[in-house]
DNA sequence: ATCATTACGTAACGATCGTTATGAAATTTA
DNA sequence: TAAATTTCATAACGATCGTTACGTAATGAT
C-alpha cells in the first residue's frame, strides 16, 4: 500500500504534531478538564479535522494515551530487562522523576492525571487509565517473580507487595510533581524508597 | 448570640446534612466532575438555595474541604501526638487506608483527588488543594525535626525527605484506592513503606 | 395587623460543552 | 476536461455548565 496515493483532497496538517499538541494538553488539564477548543487551537487545527482525523474526544484520548506509553513510557520496558529487581525499580523510579518533572506546562503523568475523579461521562476513560496502570503493575510483578526464581530477591519477598510498593512511590511522586515538587527533592523520595527495597546493598 | 432568632423565613433544610451530601459528590467525581445538577440532587435541595447558603461552587467546595480536614482527616493531630516518629507515620498510614477504602461510592482522598488535572477555572481550587497539603506536609516535618531532636530519629535521618516520603506513600495509596485496591492489600503497602522507617526495629 | 426580611421553587440566563451538517476547495481518476 | 472523492472552514446544533431574576411563602419585629 505503500505510494498509493488516495483521491480526494489531501490532508493539510501534520497527524503526528496534532496528536503531540493534544497529548500537552491532555495532560496539563486531564480528559475532561481539556476542551475542544482548547484541543484545536493547541493543534492548529479547526473541530471537524480533528474529528475526520481521529474520531470523538474519548477516541482522540486513548490515541494519545497509546502515544503517550510508546513515546514517554518507553523506558519501562528498557527496565524491566535490567539484571536485578532493585535496578528495575530504581531505573523506572528514577526515569519517572524525569518524565514528571521535564516539561513545566505539563507536569506530573498523563496517566495518572486522569485517574482520580471525573464526572460519570468520564468514567470509561478513567477505567482505561485504571486498566492501563494495571497492566504495568502486572509486568512488574512478573518481572519480580522472575527475580525471585533467579535468587536476586530473597525466598521471603513478597513480588506483588514489592510491585504495588514501587508503583505507590511512582505514583506519589505524581502527585507531588503535579504540587511542584522539583526533580533533585523527589529524587530524595525515590532514594529512600529503594532503601526498603529487600536484598544486598 | 445563641438563641437569637433572626428575621424572616427560616431554613428548611440541614445545612450539616448539605454539606455532607456535597462532600459525597466532590469526593467521589472532584472539584470540576461534580456539577450542580449533582450537588443539589445529592443535597436534597434546589440550586438558590445552595447559593445563598455556601456561595457559589467555589465556596462550597472550600468549605466542604474544610469540613473534609476537621471530620475526616483527624486522625492526623492525633497520630503527630504519638510517642516516636515511626508511630507517627504507621498511624497515618494505616488510618488513610481506612479512610480511603471506607466507602465504596467514594473511594481515595477527597483531598487528592481534585488536585491533578483540570481547566483553567478550575486552577484556584487546584492551588487551593496543594496548599492544603503542603500545610500537612509542614506538620509532618516539623513533628519529625522534633523527633530528631528527642532522639527517636537517628541524626544522620533527614526530616524533610522523610516527611515527603511518607506523604508520597499516602498519595499514591489513594491513587491506588481509587484503582479499586482493597484495605488489605493497602495494608502491605504501607508495611512495606514503615521498613524503609529508619530507627529501632 | 402590617412591614421588613429571609428562604423557597420555578424558570431562565449567557456561556461553553462535545459534535456535526453544509458547501466550497483541492486532488486523483477516467 | 469532467466526475468522483476527500478535506477544508464556517457555522450551527442540542445539551449542559454555573449562576441568578423573580414572585411567593413564611417568619420576626413593630
Amino acid at each position: 500500500m505503500d505510494g498509493y496515493e488516495l483521491m480526494g483532497r489531501h490532508r493539510e496538517f501534520d497527524v503526528e504534531k496534532a496528536l503531540d499538541a493534544a497529548m500537552c494538553v491532555f495532560w496539563r488539564k486531564g480528559y475532561e478538564g481539556a476542551s475542544y477548543a482548547d484541543l484545536t487551537q493547541a493543534a492548529g487545527v479547526e473541530r471537524p479535522a480533528l474529528y475526520s482525523a481521529f474520531g470523538n474526544k474519548e477516541a482522540l484520548f486513548k490515541k494519545v494515551l497509546t502515544r503517550y506509553y510508546e513515546r514517554h513510557l518507553d523506558y519501562i520496558p528498557v527496565a524491566l530487562q535490567l539484571p536485578t529487581a532493585r535496578e528495575v525499580a530504581a531505573h523506572i523510579l528514577f526515569n519517572a522523576i524525569d518524565l514528571n518533572t521535564r516539561y513545566p506546562e505539563h507536569t506530573g503523568c498523563l496517566g495518572i492525571n486522569g485517574i482520580l475523579a471525573g464526572s460519570d461521562e468520564a468514567e470509561p476513560v478513567r477505567l482505561a487509565l485504571i486498566e492501563a496502570r494495571a497492566e504495568g503493575e502486572a509486568m512488574l510483578l512478573a518481572r519480580f517473580e522472575r527475580a525471585k526464581v533467579e535468587g536476586d530477591l530473597l525466598p521471603t519477598a513478597n513480588p506483588d507487595t514489592l510491585a504495588k510498593f514501587v508503583l505507590a512511590i511512582l505514583h506519589g511522586m505524581a502527585v507531588q510533581a503535579k504540587a511542584g515538587f522539583s526533580p533533585e527533592t523527589l529524587r530524595a523520595v525515590a532514594e529512600q524508597a529503594l532503601s526498603a527495597f529487600p536484598g544486598v546493598r
